[in-house]
DNA sequence: CTTGACCCTGTAGTAAGGTACGGGGTCTAT
DNA sequence: ATAGACCCCGTACCTTACTACAGGGTCAAG
């Protein structure tokens, strides 16, 4: 098995070396073996491991989600129902969040479309908008 | 005139009073009269200036472009092109958030539906599918 | 054997948007 | 006149996810 060193591991997954001790600190990533120096010897698991932290940061699970996600994928009593619930919290967190920008996208536009672009800021009905304390969120 | 105290003003506003203080440091709310004592001394303009930094967050505007918009609605020489502007760049910066978090809910709404939800986790395709690096996004 | 690239630790800084605390002084009602 | 609520300032702390030093030690090539 080949070792590799902390930046052959970085610059396969496409991180900072900085960014690997960070998720060991994290433990998001095991703490590896040492050679002799103390410098940290990885295989290519830990290239996967990365990997897979950044899938899920690309599906919007934050550090510590990932964490929970990782302890039940090596956790013998997690079965199919846990990863599911956790997975099915973030999508109703996404969907919310999406509602909500395109709650705020509408009046946006409305503003935008409304404000002719030029002439003074009167004609301009964003900031009165604002003021009036009138939109309707949440 | 009736004169409020920061707490007043905090309570009517909806914020807690270390809140204006910093928006105040920030430049987002006007440094307000004193009292003999120190006390800072706000009218009702301060309420409603607040319910804009409200409004404007809830629109998904960051202080800083609040800061922004609030120097505009002073500016003697801006008009409803500059205002306009900033909410058009809003407004394509909102839009592009619900893109890709429309990306996210449909590859994760795929994950959720093939999770069967019981059984050991080797039946659950969401660890697998972060696995492979196969996600598809940005 | 030297040079330059790489590694180590620990600490500090970044952005955003606050929140909390410590050690004071003040205001108001009883 | 005194309790308790409120205010002052400055500074530190919180979260998230890194990123950047500083001051060292190590490794591989020529």
């Amino acid at each position: 098995m080949t070792t590799l060193t902390i930046g052959q591991v970085a610059k396969r997954a496409g991180v900072g070396r900085e960014t690997i001790r960070f998720y060991e600190r994290r433990g998001l990533i095991e703490e590896p073996s040492r050679r002799e120096s103390g410098y940290r010897q990885y295989d290519n698991t830990a290239v996967a491991r990365l990997a897979f932290i950044q899938q899920a940061k690309a599906l919007g699970f934050s550090l510590g989600e990932i964490a929970e996600l990782l302890s039940l994928r090596t956790d013998a009593g997690a079965g199919a129902r846990e990863i599911k619930k956790i997975a099915e919290t973030k999508l109703a967190d996404i969907e919310a969040r999406i509602k909500l920008l395109q709650r705020m996208r509408k009046t946006l536009k409305k503003m935008v479309d409304e404000c002719p672009g030029e002439g003074p800021k009167s004609k301009c009905p964003i900031l009165e908008a604002l003021d009036s304390g009138y939109l309707q969120y949440e």
